[in-house]
Order: structure tokens, then C-alpha cells, then sequence
DNA sequence: GCCTATACGTCAGCCTTGTTGACATATCTC
DNA sequence: GAGATATGTCAACAAGGCTGACGTATAGGC
């Protein structure tokens, strides 16, 4: 998981590459100029797909690695990995989950599900049962066990957001729901802010 | 394999677990401890780490995961992955790269590290010149080829955050950047803030 | 001018987690 | 009863992590 992007310098295209040392020890004329371009980037950010965003690229790679580094280190100790915590994860927040749904939430192939799904059910963190109206379906429920290692690891998660939330205001942090709400393909958005306030109940 | 390291894996009792049935179809009740749980969620956002940020945890996830899925179509063209999306754009960034540096800034091995870097360097995206002052370095930087495929990705996740801000007001957005670097790990934080912003120059 | 530490490359093998393709089984629906 | 659907499974493969071991060139201290 992971990933990043890329950019040439406003002031240096690439094929005037100048030496190392010349780019590196840039002379204050290019500081200048970079200068300028980060502070209309900081005025319409994103709004001109020329000036790159690059900060706030690095910033949510960055981010995101730290924010699945935690849970990592637990799995660990159960021989899981970020796959597992993630079935794991949409099983415990929406009990009787069927195989297809997961599949539609994760993306991955029935093949590649199985694999970890069958290694957390044979090692007591979930359990399937049939569908009661279809009995083709298989429910996914997470056993006690499942369920405290998954909330054990949603607090940690929720741990390093609330640090993040700490001192930023309330307006500031609905900001930032919307903005991740509005990273999201517009297409399934809807979906997923379904899927995000109360999965157990319509509501 | 998956062995649970000298751990007793805690048993999970199945009796203990309410229907399927009773579980999907709570009643008002639960449904009405659920709103204020979440009411009180929404106040005090991941202070309280008995009541799991769910909304921003799976936010997170889904936003991050178009984030990055916007580059891997172009890249797949080109027969790279993330691996080398993050290479590149970090060479693009840092003109004059050492591997050390690079190493430390994805935190993978050598070993992975090469493997993707040769076959950008092969197919012409990267370039490798001894350093001038210690020759053992290797300085990378991106061809122009590889300038403007990192440019291009850029300016593709650049757009997305673009229009993920243009309903966000001026404060909500720096509230969205202080949010995403307080979510990285206390002891970095500084060394990307840096990096991020600026890495020409010390300015 | 050595000698050691350092920067980097490389070979070999392993793991996780994704993929495709083909096929099996149970159950639902008409 | 026939066909569609939900799921499981076998086999093979790829990407991208990892460890361990070893090789080479250069820097730097003495």
C-alpha cells in the first residue's frame, strides 16, 4: 500500500537539466521563483492541475503509511497481515455480511478473499454462517475474539486521529470528513457515506 | 503460512454469540444507542478511543485507495506499479537523490529498491551520475521522459485533491493539510514537513 | 600507503497479496 | 427439471516486500 507521485520543478524542466550540484545549490533566482509558485499553490490549491499539489501528495502518502503502521505491528503477533485486518475490519462493523458484499467493498477477487478469510475463520476471529432466506449465501460474523482484536485495532487507529483532530477546530475537522468523503470516486460516494455512518442500521 | 507466535490464540466461545438474526435486525433500541454514539463521535472525534472514529478510519481507506488508483491505469501502460510510481516521483522531486536518501525516505530495502529503480533507469525514466564529492554515491535524477510522466501523475492526483478542496473553504483546507501531518508519526514529522515543502532548496 | 568503514550492487530464496482461468457444488428461481 | 447464482477450490503466476550473504569501489583516518 502505498504510493506517491511525481514532478519535475516549475523552474527546472528536464531536459535543461543543469548539474547536480547547479540544481542543488540553485541560486536564489530559482528559490524566488519557487517561492512564487508555492504561494499561489497555497491560494487555489488544485485548482490549476499545472502547479502540482505536491505537499499535499506527500503529505497523504505519508499519512496513510503511518495510519496502517500501527495495526501492522499487532497482526503481526497473529501471523495477519493488512488483508486480514481489513476483512476483519468490514466483517465486525457489518455483522452478517455476505461474501459478494465484502467483495464489492474490498475489490479483490473471490480467490484472493478465501485465502485470508478462510486463515481468520480457522483461527476463531470468524465465523460464516448460512444465509437464512438464501442459504447459498455464507453470513460473515466475527467471534468474540475478532471482535475485540479489530476494536482493539479500530482504538488505535482512532488514536492517532484524535491526536490529529487535537488541535484543530471543529469546523477544521469536518473539513477534513468532507475532504476525504470528496477524495473518493464520485460514482461510489454515495455508497460509502452510507456504508461510513451506521452500517448496522439504515437509520 | 500463518502461525500465531507463542500466542495462545483466545478462544472464542460461538454460544456467547447472539443470532445472526438478532444481531442484523436490532431493534430501536440498539439502533438508538448507535445515533448517540455517534452523535457523541461526531463532538469529541477520537478522543474518546472506546468509541473507534469509524467514519474517518474507513474514509481514509477509501479515499486513499482512489488516490493512488488514479496513476496505477497510466502507469500499467508502462508497465509500472506503485513501486515505481513512488521512485520516480521521489527522484522527480529530489533531483540529485542518493539511494540512502531514497531508502530512507520509502523505508524499503536495498534490494526492493534496486529492482524497480533498474527498470526505470533501463527504460530510460531515471538516470544514475556518480556524486562529485563522494564518488561512491549515485545521484539520481529523472530524464525528461521520466519528468513528464511524474509530471503528468502529479497532475492527475492533483486534480483529484482539487476538486476534493473546491468546496472546502479557505480555513478547512489548511485544516485538511495540518490534519494530514499531524497523522504522521511525531518523530518525522519535522523531516517531511521539510521535505514537502521545498526539497530544492532549504529556502 | 594501508586498512577499515561506507555506499552501493547482486544473487538466491522466501512471504504476502493480488491476478487469471477452469471447474465443482449447493441452492434458488422459473 | 433447467438454468442462474453464491460460493469454494485448484493451479499458476506477478508484484513487491523481506532476509542473508557476499562483492566492489571509494573515502577517510592513521
Amino acid at each position: 500500500m502505498t504510493q506517491a507521485t511525481a514532478k519535475t520543478l516549475p523552474d527546472a524542466p528536464p531536459e535543461t537539466r543543469p548539474d547536480a550540484a547547479a540544481l542543488r545549490l540553485a541560486g536564489s533566482d530559482a528559490t524566488r521563483v519557487r517561492e512564487a509558485a508555492r504561494a499561489h499553490a497555497r491560494e487555489a490549491p488544485g485548482q490549476d492541475p499545472d502547479l502540482p499539489a505536491y505537499d499535499l501528495i506527500e503529505l497523504f502518502f505519508f499519512a496513510y503509511r503511518d495510519f496502517v503502521g500501527d495495526p501492522d505491528r499487532i497482526l503481526d503477533d497473529y501471523g495477519f497481515g493488512r488483508a486480514h485486518h481489513r476483512v476483519l475490519h468490514f466483517v465486525a462493523r457489518n455483522p452478517g455480511l455476505t461474501i459478494a458484499e465484502l467483495l464489492e467493498i474490498l475489490r479483490i477477487t473471490k480467490q484472493s478473499l478465501n485465502r485470508v478469510l478462510k486463515e481468520l475463520i480457522e483461527k476463531g476471529f470468524v465465523e460464516a454462517r448460512p444465509g437464512t432466506t438464501d442459504r447459498r449465501q455464507r453470513l460473515l460474523f466475527v467471534t468474540e475474539a475478532g471482535g475485540s482484536l479489530a476494536l482493539r485495532l479500530s482504538r488505535l487507529q482512532t488514536q492517532r486521529i484524535g491526536r490529529a483532530l487535537a488541535d484543530i477546530p471543529a469546523e477544521g475537522r469536518s473539513a477534513v470528513a468532507d475532504f476525504l468523503l470528496a477524495m473518493i470516486d464520485p460514482g461510489e460516494r454515495d455508497a460509502v457515506a452510507r456504508r461510513v455512518d451506521g452500517p448496522g442500521e439504515g437509520s
